[in-house]
DNA sequence: GATAATCTTGCACTCGGTGCAAATATTTCC
DNA sequence: GGAAATATTTGCACCGAGTGCAAGATTATC
């Protein structure tokens, strides 16, 4: 593996080393569920997924990052649906559709148990905030693409801060919500709740 | 103490036990800077504290709380403040000067190499975003207060994440601010640019 | 000063996490 | 196929954070 001799092929060590790393995070998983994150020893995981202690750590630095770590698909996902948005569209109707176009394709029942396992869990919760301020980097990131002069950065980050805001309550206010309600429906009508707000708040403040 | 013999005086114990908690603050926080957080460890600071290490946690939590014991005392100074505000001046008002005024408050010194630590320390980093999200769960309360619907107080909810997101936003323009610039000049422009942007971004939304 | 309540301490223990070196498995090259 | 190079897994010893508990020291109450 030095340099060039096979080249795209993944040979029995990557398979393993793949299917290896599953088992673990499935373990995690289904042992956070059952019993909550923290009654779970990193031992009782190793355990179930058959490797030793030790090995866990060669795949996770941490407890704590096995459950979070899906949440890269999440930020890759939305850069890639702004990204492939029109580059004369707003920047708020851009980002607006990449956010629920990654919310809705990454909404299904684990996630959703996840989401009730971090609330339940308050070590858990600093590092669920974290993550907002890492999707928030992205974020910005991708809208910064978009801007031309050093104002219209400006502009994207606090787009990116505001937008995050709003995701996050928009999370909540979700989660408050009589259950069968359609994801994208809500996402749609909190979306557009939101900008009319937005520019109240906008208004008000420039007024006065 | 059974209820109700005395009533507010403070006997030597509540004294030293205050004093020591000071005690115990300014030892770590010393540590902390001196040699950073992950290089020290609790012995170390009930040492220079002169406490058992046993009795630090009787103080305090954690290592980490330590860090952001401080933090109470600015929302509490940011919800007083935005309570004393007149009834009828809008939310969007009354919360900026809140902010503002439990900003200048708390800005010294210690508050900069605090954050500054807290920067430098991805241990840190996650219970620093949880501040922020206690911070809103707490403006949100203050603001609620004022809504006087159903829809007023969702109104709030999102003022408060809005806000918020502009806070940490703020926090880190500022941070690249050249040394000197007045920081209550600053947020007041910063406030001033925000109202306007978060109108542009609100009409945008609406449009398309 | 006796007694009750509270605070502090030491001790033993669990668990998360790391460094290291030996054992094991996989690939490569001949 | 087999030896050598490389990567993976494991066991072990260790550190530091944090907790429970019971004994000892302090402070308050009468």
């Amino acid at each position: 593996m030095t340099k060039t001799t096979g080249g795209a092929t993944e040979g029995r060590r990557e398979t393993k080393r793949r299917q290896t790393r599953e088992r673990i995070e499935e373990a995690a998983m289904s042992l956070f569920l059952e019993r909550g994150f923290d009654n779970t020893t990193i031992e009782e995981i190793a355990e179930r997924a058959e490797v030793s202690k030790r090995s866990f750590f060669d795949y996770f630095p941490s407890k704590e990052e096995v459950v979070f770590a899906w949440q890269d698909g999440f930020a890759d996902h939305m850069m890639a649906a702004i990204a492939s948005r029109p580059a004369d569209e707003p920047a708020v109707k851009a980002v607006q559709h990449g956010l629920v176009s990654a919310i809705v394709s990454a909404a299904d029942e684990r996630t959703m148990a996840l989401g009730e396992l971090i609330r339940r869990t308050p070590t858990l919760k600093a590092r669920d905030q974290l993550k907002y301020a890492k999707l928030e980097a992205k974020l910005t990131e991708a809208l910064k693409a978009r801007g031309r002069s050093d104002e219209e950065r400006l502009r994207m980050r606090l787009l990116a801060a505001v937008v995050i805001g709003a995701l996050r309550a928009g999370g909540e206010i979700w989660n408050e919500q009589p259950p069968g309600t359609s994801l994208e429906t809500f996402a749609h009508r909190f979306f557009g709740d939101f900008w009319k707000v937005l520019a109240e708040f906008g208004n008000e403040g420039q007024g006065g």
